[in-house]
DNA sequence: GCTTGACCCTGAAGTCGCTAGAGGGTTTAT
DNA sequence: ATAAACCCTCTAGCGACTTCAGGGTCAAGC
C-alpha cells in the first residue's frame, strides 16, 4: 500500500502521515525500489488508532504513550486511566472558560444596534471603555487578568 | 514611561509588548537617548484595548482591524459587527465540539474498572476497537472525520 | 516517443501567540 | 565599586501541522 492509499483508507492527510513518521508516531515503513513508502495492513490500524485519539483531542505525546501500552499487554494500565483523567481535567477547564467567553461575546454583540458610524458603535465604545478600566458589557466587574504568564497548555 | 512600567500598568508581559510592536499591533514608541522605549499615556489605553480583546480570545489580526476602527470615527461599523459575529460562530463551534468531546472522554473513562493489566484495560480495548471501525464507547456510531483538511482556525 | 497529469520524494519554512535564551548595555541602590 | 534590576536585539522553541520549492516516477493517451 502506498501512502496515498493509506491516507484515503484512514482519512489522514498524506503530509500529516509523513509528519507522524518524522516525529516517531508511525513506524518507518519498508520502501519500494523507487523509494516510495510501502505499508502493510497493520499500518491502517495504527493510523486509525491515532486518528481516533486525535478526534478526542489528545496530544501526540499522549497518543504515543497509549500506543506503547497496546504493545505491552502485561503492563499496569493505571497510567492509561491517569492520562485520560488529566486530559478530562484539561478539557473541562477549557470548556468552562469557553462558556464564560461565549456569554461575554454574546452580551457584547448586543451593544451595537443603533448607528452605523464607528464613532457610535456600542461594541467599540465598550471595548474602549474597558481600556479605561470602566465596567463593560462583556466584563461587568472583573479583576483577574489571565493574560500572559500562563503555564499550562490550554 | 518605560516598557516595564507599561507592562505593570496593563498586565501585559514585557516580552509580549515587544512582540506586539514587532507585529505592528502597537506603534513604535519614541526612544530615549539610551535606546530605551519611551511611551506616552495613550500607549496604556491602546495596550489595554488589546489586552481586553485577547481575554475575549480574538486573534491579533482581528484586534488590529478593531484598532483601526477606533481611529476612524466615520467608518461604517458594519464590519465590527461582522467580525464579532464570525468570532462568536467560531467560539460556539468550538464549544459544541468540546461538549461532545467531554461526553466521549467521560464515557471512555468508565470503561476501565476491572483488571489492571493493559491487556484487560477497557479504555485501550475501546480505542483499538475504533481502529477496527467498530462502535466504541466514545464514538457509538459516527462517520464524520474532522481530521486534517481543516480550514478555519479553531 | 513524448507529453500530460497524478502521484511520490526530501528538506525547509511558515502558521499562531507568545516564551525563553544568549549575550550584551544601562541605571539605581547600597 | 559592585550587585541587582532593568533595558536592548536577535534567535529559536512550542504543537500539530501546512505549504513551498524543487525535484523523481509512472501509467495513459496522442
Amino acid at each position: 500500500m502506498r501512502i496515498g492509499e493509506l491516507a484515503k483508507a484512514t482519512g489522514i492527510d498524506v503530509e500529516t502521515l509523513r509528519y507522524y513518521e518524522r516525529v516517531g508516531l508511525v513506524q518507518r515503513p519498508a520502501r519500494q525500489a523507487n523509494g516510495y513508502r510501502a505499508y502493510g495492513q497493520d499500518a491502517i490500524e495504527r493510523a486509525n488508532f491515532i486518528r481516533h485519539c486525535r478526534t478526542l483531542d489528545m496530544g501526540l505525546g499522549d497518543i504515543k504513550r497509549l500506543l506503547d501500552f497496546t504493545s505491552k499487554p502485561d503492563a499496569d494500565c493505571f497510567d492509561v486511566n491517569h492520562l485520560l483523567d488529566e486530559h478530562l481535567v484539561r478539557v473541562r477547564a477549557k470548556l468552562k472558560s469557553l462558556r464564560t467567553l461565549e456569554k461575554q461575546l454574546a452580551r457584547l454583540r448586543t451593544q451595537c444596534d443603533a448607528g452605523h458610524r464607528a464613532a457610535d458603535c456600542g461594541i467599540l465604545q465598550d471595548l474602549v471603555a474597558a481600556a479605561h478600566g470602566e465596567a463593560c458589557a462583556c466584563h461587568p466587574s472583573d479583576g483577574n487578568s489571565s493574560l500572559s504568564k500562563r503555564k499550562a497548555r490550554e
